[in-house]
DNA sequence: TTATCCATGTAAGAAGTTACATGATTGA
DNA sequence: TCAATCATGTAACTTCTTACATGGATAA
């Protein structure tokens, strides 16, 4: 599963242009996977190689013309195989826990503004998706949405009842700090 | 902040080996970031290019000698220098989710044993970080550990309420079940 | 006797990001 | 007037993974 499954993904809602699939894709779950249109473009184009979307051009003026791609029932399939083959592993990156991890040599003011941040961070994403909860979604739309809310609420919990953790001892290793 | 980066950290823990540190990665934080031995060798040989860490080879019989790196000075420098950096947005790729978004196309036994399968893991893996709590263990640790439980918490007693969601609907899209 | 741990490293390739190139329209 | 939105695409680059190569020791 890759970028190319993503495109065939948002496509089943309705046809779409690559900067369309991309705001969809921001919307549904820009926290559980993401593309950039380097990624999606090509995809595209590869996939209508493959006969797996097809393509039809709209001339605009201004404007590059705009591409519409549709799913093709080859296409349909390929979607119906990709989503059956098993699913990898999640993976995560978060410079962010590296830092939480190694917060003994930072600075202690460093420490708390980048958790401010955080929570703010959070903070926002959750008023986000509570703004656009329950529009008589689908119920894997639902799914996936309260999902999203659930992880954010305890990232913010945990966040600020365990900051102390991290806020008490930052600042103690050597070579950091005011007084060097 | 990359893998360089991870290894300058691990070291800061003691002084240790490529395979070493793979290892204490797993433990520390296989759920925040992770690196293939692929990725860390060549990090290594690269930190001692620069002078960021010394490397003593410690022969062993059958075995190829056991290169023990540690930390210099400028390495340690350089670590603090990433670590004050601001932190990348997390970045999460989770095929998991993008089945549940699109749930309507697989049939209803397949979402069950997915998600089945998620929850033995949650399971699983929430047991294991239980056990490695409380080792009188740096608050730093603790705090990564903890944030790592409740993700899994959350993971797991979402994926236990809302699982109707997605199994009631699920085979409902045409050219998927039993009745084909 | 089979798998896992120990132990390092390379090479090929996958997959995606960033930056660039282009440019009209619209709202603040 | 400045930023954002709409709109597509390429090329260079980064970054990491996978598979390979090698092989003794130990535990089940």
């Amino acid at each position: 599963m890759d970028v190319k499954t993503l495109c065939l993904g948002v496509l089943t809602m309705g046809d779409a242009s690559g900067y369309e699939i991309k705001k969809a894709l921001e919307e549904c779950f820009s926290r559980f996977y993401d593309a950039s249109y380097g990624s999606i473009y090509p995809a595209l184009a590869h996939l209508q190689e493959e006969g797996l979307v097809s393509c039809a051009e709209m001339p605009q003026d201004g404007k590059p013309d705009k591409k519409v791609y549709a799913l093709t029932p080859a296409g349909r399939e390929r979607l119906l195989a990709d989503l059956l083959s098993p699913p990898a592993p999640d993976r995560i990156r978060s410079q962010f826990m590296v830092s939480m991890f190694f917060s003994e040599f930072l600075p202690r003011a460093r420490v708390r503004a980048l958790i401010d941040e955080r929570l703010a961070h959070y903070d926002e994403a959750i008023a986000t998706l509570e703004s656009h909860q329950d529009k008589s979604m689908a119920p894997s739309r639902r799914f996936v949405l309260g999902y999203g809310l659930a992880l954010y609420r305890t990232h913010r919990e945990y966040l600020a009842k365990h900051r102390h953790l991290v806020e008490a001892h930052s600042g103690e290793a050597a070579g950091v700090g005011a007084a060097e």
